[in-house]
DNA sequence: AACGTATTCAACCGCACGCCG
DNA sequence: GCGGCGTGCGGTTGAATACGT
């Protein structure tokens, strides 16, 4: 492994402002040591997590909270699985950055065992060159204008086609239209009609990297609606979000027209239904094939035949 | 073997948000 | 409403390592 290095070696970008933490002197960074390991491990195991700006002093530590923390959550939990990332695995990490983008903590949860860390080291060590390769960008999922095909291999091509890309989805919350190039005057165009992505109760957002257009449109509206009526939605941003990773779901809404979804009333007897409070009305996302739909609410089935098929 | 270049990934940074007094 | 604190996020850095000449 690499030495720990000096204690008060420079790493990082900038020489600004530093937090609290880490202005102390004496505060050690850089790589950590199988004894500064052993010490965080242990503490953390009879401590629990959290408190971890005087957990460096409480452990008996030379490192700020935040060094302290990252490495547990990176390195040190018991949870954390090592080694190389499966195909499956790599598979599940090309879907959800379609969806989410660059939203890498909220890859990570769906993924067991990955560090959001690992999984954007990932990402930007492997998986964007290799759709770069591919002729995709890998910021907008879209093809590169300036690609020329045949400098992929086309079993590669068709590969990447079939087992990762879903068919395009409009999702039915959807109330302005998509533009097909991820254009940044796009994003914001879009970020201006359906607010900034805000703060919810599955994680803080940051309003910066909101660079997948269909991730986007997505999350700002659970975003806006998190935020409005603090709700813990958690669980329902998972059944969502399972819904929107099938392959099924993305083909039933990928020719559709926009319909607002307040119009639309799922049947009751619709299973992964997902319901948001925006405002006074409820919206609701159907998240299944319109095979399961309960025929006995005959208007909620014309509704959905007719503006969501 | 020696050197230069590319790649990997652990660790750092600033910033944003929620909570609480 | 305001400010301090604790926490978590995404972007970036750079030492270690791998690879090529």
């Amino acid at each position: 492994m690499r030495d720990p290095g000096p204690a008060s070696a420079s790493r990082g970008k900038g020489t600004g402002t530093t937090t609290p933490c880490c202005s102390k002197v004496g505060i050690k960074r850089g790589p950590w040591t199988p004894e500064e390991d052993e010490v965080l491990a242990g503490f953390v195991r009879r401590e629990g997590e959290g408190q971890w700006r005087t957990l460096p002093k409480r452990a008996g530590l030379q490192r700020c909270g935040k060094s302290c923390r990252l490495r547990w959550m990176n390195y040190l939990r018991p949870s954390v699985k090592r080694g190389h990332i499966a195909p499956d695995e790599e598979d599940l990490i090309l879907r959800l950055h379609r969806l989410l983008g660059n939203r890498w903590s909220l890859i990570a949860g769906r993924i067991p065992g990955r560090t959001d860390n690992e999984i954007k080291n990932y990402w930007n060590t492997h998986l964007s060159k290799k759709l770069i390769s591919q002729g995709i960008d890998p910021r907008t999922h879209k093809p590169l204008l300036n690609h020329n095909p045949s400098s992929s291999p086309a079993h590669v091509q068709d590969n990447y086609n079939a087992s990762t890309f879903t068919p395009k989805a409009t999702y039915p919350n959807r109330s302005v239209p998509v533009e097909e190039t991820g254009d940044e005057n796009d994003l914001k165009a879009v970020d201006g009609q359906l607010g900034q992505p805000q703060n919810s109760g599955v994680q803080a957002h940051n309003n910066k990297n909101w660079q997948n257009v269909e991730g986007l449109m997505m999350m700002n509206s659970l975003g806006q609606s998190y935020a409005d009526h603090n709700c813990n939605n958690e669980d329902i941003f998972s059944s969502f979000l399972d819904s929107l990773m099938e392959d099924e779901y993305a083909n039933q809404y990928h020719r559709g027209p926009t319909v607002h979804p307040a119009q639309f009333v799922p049947a009751v007897s619709l299973a992964s239904t997902v319901s948001f409070n925006h405002g006074n009305a409820t919206w609701e996302l159907p998240g299944l094939r319109p095979e399961t739909e309960s025929l006995g609410d005959q208007q909620n089935a014309v509704l959905y035949n007719n503006h969501l098929l």
